[in-house]
This record gives C-alpha cells, sequence and structure tokens, in this order.
DNA sequence: AAAATAGTGTCTCTGAGACACTATCTC
DNA sequence: GAGATAGTGTCTCAGAGACACTATTTT
C-alpha cells in the first residue's frame, strides 16, 4: 500500500530546503588561579573565526567573522550527530554532553538561500578543550567570556543563536542536573556551587554555609562515601556524586 | 565580499534534503459534566486520520492511519509560521498558544526520503476547538485521552513525537505559567487546579485547602480585585489573573 | 601562628500541609 | 435543610538561612 502511494509522491512538488545544518555553542567554566586569593570562576562560549579564504581558495561567506562552529548535515545522521562529528572536525573536541536548544529557519537568515539550522549547546570540562585546534574553514578557535561577546562581529544570525543558548544553559544548570556536565564524576560542594555562581546570584546558592548544608539533603546528590580531595583547600573535603533521576520541581509547590 | 562568496557557493556541493515539515500537536482539557458530581476533567490530544486517497486519486501514503496534523513548510516562512497556518488550515483552529519543542530527522523515519520535522504543541480551551473540521487531505479529526492513544495505530514516527509532546508539555505545566493557555484570562483557583491535576497527583496541589491559600502568595498570580464568578460553584469565588514574568525555580534552593 | 577552606551548633522565622471549621449559594 | 464549592482559623513541624563557632590542613 505505501509502495504503491511512494511511486505516485513528488518531492519536486514543494520546493525543498538548500541546507540542513547543525551549530554547536560550546560552553566551559575557566578557573583563573590566583596566589592567595579565591579563583575567579567564569562560564566562557567556544567561537571560531571564518576563515577569509575557502579551501578552493575563492572568498569564504561571513569570512573573518566569529561564528559558531557548525556545518551541513549529512543525510545519513541526525543534526545531533552532525554536530557531534562537526565539532571533533573542527575543534578535535569530542564525547561530551550535547543537547538541542532551537530551530533557526527564519527566511533570509543564511545568504547562500534557504539553510536550516539546529542549534546545540555543550558542556565540556575545561581540559578537554585544551585539545583544541583550528582547522580547514576556521581561522582561529578562541574561548570567549559571555560578557566580552557583545563586542565581537558574529557571522549570520550567531548573535540570536547564542543569546538564546545562554539562557537556555542558564536554566538547564538551575533547573536540570546539567552541571554534572561541568564536573567531574566526584567533587566538592563547593565546585558545584562554583559552577552554579556562574548563573546566578541566589542568595541561597551563594552562601558557603547554607549550600554546604543544603547539599546533603538533594534527593538528586549522593555522598560518595569517605572518599575526600584537598584539591579545592587545604582541609580534605567530601565528595559528591550526581544521582540519575527525572526532576520536576513545580512552581506551584515546594516540593520536588 | 559576501557577493563575491556567494557566486562561488555552489549548494548542490552538500545534498539537501527532501522536505522540511511541521507537525503540531494539539492539546485541549475537556470537562465532562455530571449531574450532582463534581466534572471529570482530563487532557485530550488532537489527531487526523490521514486519507486513504490523496486529492489526485492515488493511494495516500500512510493512508487510514492516525498523525498528528502538520505539512510542509513554505519557503517564505518559518516552521513556527507554517505550524499555525497547517492547523488553521487542517481544522480551522487560529490563534493558539504554540511551542517548538523538538527535531526529527532520523534517517529513514519517513518512507517518503530525507523529510525533517519539527514538532510543536499547542494549547487551546476546548471551545476553540468546536469549529474544527476535517479537511483535504484528513478523513477525519478527533480528540483522544491520553490513556487511549496505546491502541491507535499511529502514522511515521508520530508514536515518538507524541510521547515527546505529552513529556513536555507536562514538564510546562508544572514549571512554566503554561497553564494559562488552558484557562480563560482569569480564573478561580479550581480551574488551575484541575488544570495541574491533569499531570500531576501532587498532595500539595490535590488539597483545595493548600492550593486555595497558595495561589495567593505565587509571585506570578495575582488577584483579580474585587472580581467574582459563580461559574464553577453555587458561592462565587475570587477571580486570579497570571502576571507576565520569567520563573526559574532552582532545583538547589527554596525560593523561585 | 596565620590563612584558607570545610563543616557544625543553634536560633529564628516562614510557610507547608493537615484538620476542623465557617460562608454562601442552589435546589 | 441538604449538598456543593469557597474559603479561614489554628496547630504542628520541617527546613531555610543567618551567625557564630570549630576542624583540618599548608606555609
Amino acid at each position: 500500500m505505501n509502495q504503491e502511494a511512494l511511486k505516485n509522491y513528488d518531492s519536486s512538488k514543494y520546493r525543498t530546503p538548500d541546507g540542513y545544518t547543525s551549530d554547536i555553542a560550546v560552553f566551559t567554566i575557566h578557573s583563573e588561579k590566583r596566589e592567595h586569593k579565591p579563583p575567579i570562576v567564569s562560564m566562557m562560549l567556544m567561537l571560531i573565526q571564518r576563515s577569509e579564504i575557502t579551501a578552493e581558495g575563492t572568498p569564504n561567506i561571513e569570512g573573518g567573522k566569529w561564528a559558531l562552529p557548525g556545518g551541513f548535515v549529512q543525510p545519513d545522521e541526525t543534526a545531533l550527530e552532525a554536530a557531534h562529528r562537526e565539532l571533533l572536525e573542527e575543534t578535535g573536541v569530542r564525547g561530551i554532553h550535547m543537547k538541542h536548544y532551537g530551530v533557526y529557519d527564519r527566511p533570509g537568515r543564511d545568504p547562500r538561500g534557504w539553510i536550516l539550522s539546529n542549534a546545540h549547546y555543550a558542556i565540556v570540562p575545561e581540559d578537554v578543550l585544551n585539545g583544541r585546534k583550528a582547522s580547514d574553514d576556521a581561522e582561529d578557535v578562541q574561548l570567549f567570556r559571555l560578557a566580552d561577546l557583545k563586542s565581537i562581529h558574529l557571522a549570520f544570525d550567531h548573535e540570536e543563536l547564542i543569546s538564546d543558548a545562554i539562557r537556555e544553559i542558564r536554566s538547564d544548570l538551575l533547573q536540570t542536573t546539567a552541571a554534572k556536565n561541568f564536573l567531574p564524576e566526584e567533587f566538592t560542594y563547593s565546585e558545584l556551587q562554583a559552577v552554579l555562581l556562574t548563573v546566578t546570584d541566589d542568595p541561597a546558592i551563594k552562601s558557603e554555609q547554607s549550600f554546604a548544608r543544603k547539599i546533603k539533603t538533594l534527593p538528586f546528590i549522593q555522598e560518595a562515601e569517605g572518599k575526600t580531595t584537598a584539591r579545592t583547600s587545604k582541609k580534605p573535603a567530601k565528595l559528591y556524586r550526581f544521582v540519575e533521576m527525572d526532576i520536576i520541581k513545580p512552581i506551584y509547590t515546594a516540593r520536588y
């Protein structure tokens, strides 16, 4: 039945898109160590600078401008798979947390035609990005502090993609256990706290004592029995671990 | 500069998708009134039954099966705009809350080729759906109780789209003010409560007294001073209104 | 000892949720 | 009055957050 229907189906009845792409906003947390002071912890976004010239020697679209890494999706993969592949190709980064957060398909957003883009954000611990390198299409790869993004020339509609990504990651960090992707498997309360403080200034999270107490009561965080680390301070600190679970915290009640 | 780059750009270097579509999961809340008993309130999903035969008289793809309403996106519109347009065309429903919640692009998901789908969910008060009608491509339009969906033959990968939609709407109803789209501009606490109870059985929401008290303390809900209605009971009840605001309720704290 | 982070003792106050009750209307 | 929904009075208890303090390490 479907076979017969298929024979009669003519995809050229409809105009089809000129391209299907994936873009990736890669976030990391940079920790700037200082002598005898607490480190400055801030969230960074990775951007690539588009080459002026393509591999074929012709001028590149939006050459010279900064952009999210990304590229065309192939017919045998999903946009999410493409995002992983592109990120590996363009920056040498692999195997990280990646989440789709938006579709950008406004007519005219790309001068090359009807190009659809799926936007993803990725979260990586800083050390993973140390292996990064620029590739064919990119002149340079660099991390930017979120506050510094305003002063940068961005390609296409990437300004919009980026501000949406920041809003999305902010709410995911606070409303889901996404923070675990910025952290090692086992972490101290102050490490988790530092991550959260990059996106909020909630006093309940800011106060060390409150947060140290609170973490023990959270159902989705478990103590790593007996284990400690001295990496964050002179005094060894307890280690914690995220527990896999669905969390919905209704805005209408106090419970989880 | 971009002009010159554009001349050298050849979109045929990459294979392009065979189609770009929008699908819409339309939810409504059906309230079944009973004599001398509280009404049975349940969430319903609108599906269309695909015609066996196309307008051209040839067999239709996935004919006879139930599916989400939807169709091809045109080059001069976004997927979201297409979703609004399609819904109007296929069901006569217009001007409702609509939100994108997922991209479906798994190779092979559609027998017609490389077809991308953007999934949206829509929320409508029940009376808006009274004007619904079947159209060209649809043999029938019908509302299904969520529990009854298991026993239905669904087209393409719509089973997956639907279960994702249900998960999404559930968390949006509880974590955002999305519930307002099921309600009139001004509503009683019991009307809001009935909406929430279709997706949760949280005791704090279930208890009338608790909820009646709670609603007065919620920062995003405001009392409609002096106004009352008798539509839900013999005794006139106070009316409330949603206040526009961003809400993030961190899972790490008690505050909003 | 000084400095730094980790962590606890204790108090106060808010607010959730339970139970019992009152209020206002229709039939 | 019976029945239904709306809404309040009051109690108890958990837990948030603030403040002051102790603990454990390095230099």
